[in-house]
DNA sequence: TTTCGTTATTCCCTGTGGTAAATTACGGTA
DNA sequence: TACCGTAATTTACCACAGGGAATAACGAAA
């Protein structure tokens, strides 16, 4: 069959640039599109259990992201207690807000960076709609 | 045990914004820095296998990269020829060295974002180096 | 002291992406 | 024709990240 390959039924490249970033620290990655939704989710939720049921990962492994961001930072990201009221809960300090905004500010420059950056090696590279 | 978090010996933040950057195409995957070092080493080497062997990867998921590859490009990025002498071998055509440097275009670019809004945000953000 | 819902921890299971190895196909060359 | 080193393909196996379930620890309130 032949292969119509790189471009889609409208005649426009099929190619898309795309990435990820993250945020690494002492080991490995700290903060991460994942990790950050989850912070945001224990701040909207009050609880690590219902923070994992809303983005339908286990507990255990929302747990362990948790328990990786605080070991990464000088100072927590997240403060739980067991037991009491409730049951306890989990609660996100000062320092997970300023996670999450410094994570989407840098979010925000790369999405933007790959917009732009398609666009330049277009017109960089006329054939590289289909890498002639 | 204190948790020093953020910083290394030196005193400077030990958080690295990081990322990853490819080129999807019509099944996913198209262009990644392991395929492009793989053309590169094909190109090298005018062998899967040995192309393989050089990265310590498998022949046979080299060989998935680069049906991968041909699958989602109208014209192949490497030709194979099995049998005959030497016992065939394997060649990078021009539409695989476009894609190889069409690819560290964008790679450049983006470590050159990587470095640019790294710098941006601790200047946006002073306290970022703690998180602060 | 009992109850309750959460955090914290452990154990087992499984899907999956990959390796390793064996086998076949291939086609020039001697 | 036999040989050779590669491509192509199949099968078996393995490592491991993550899920799920079970259990203990916790501490305020009734």
């Amino acid at each position: 069959m032949q292969n119509k390959g790189s471009r889609d039924k409208t005649g426009k490249s099929a190619y898309r640039f795309r990435g990820r970033v993250w945020v690494d620290g002492k080991e490995g990655t700290f903060l991460g599109y994942g990790r950050v939704v989850l912070l945001e989710r224990i701040r909207e939720h009050g609880s690590i259990t219902k923070a994992a049921r809303s983005m339908e990962i286990s507990y255990r492994h929302a747990w362990e992201l948790v328990e990786s961001m605080n070991r990464q930072s000088p100072r927590p990201l997240v403060e739980t207690s067991a037991g009491g009221k409730g049951g306890g809960g989990t609660r996100l300090t000062e320092e997970g807000e300023k996670a999450i905004s410094l994570f989407w500010k840098f979010y925000g420059d790369f999405q933007k960076f790959l917009a732009d950056d398609e666009k330049a090696l277009r017109r960089a590279l006329p054939g590289i709609r289909c890498l002639r």
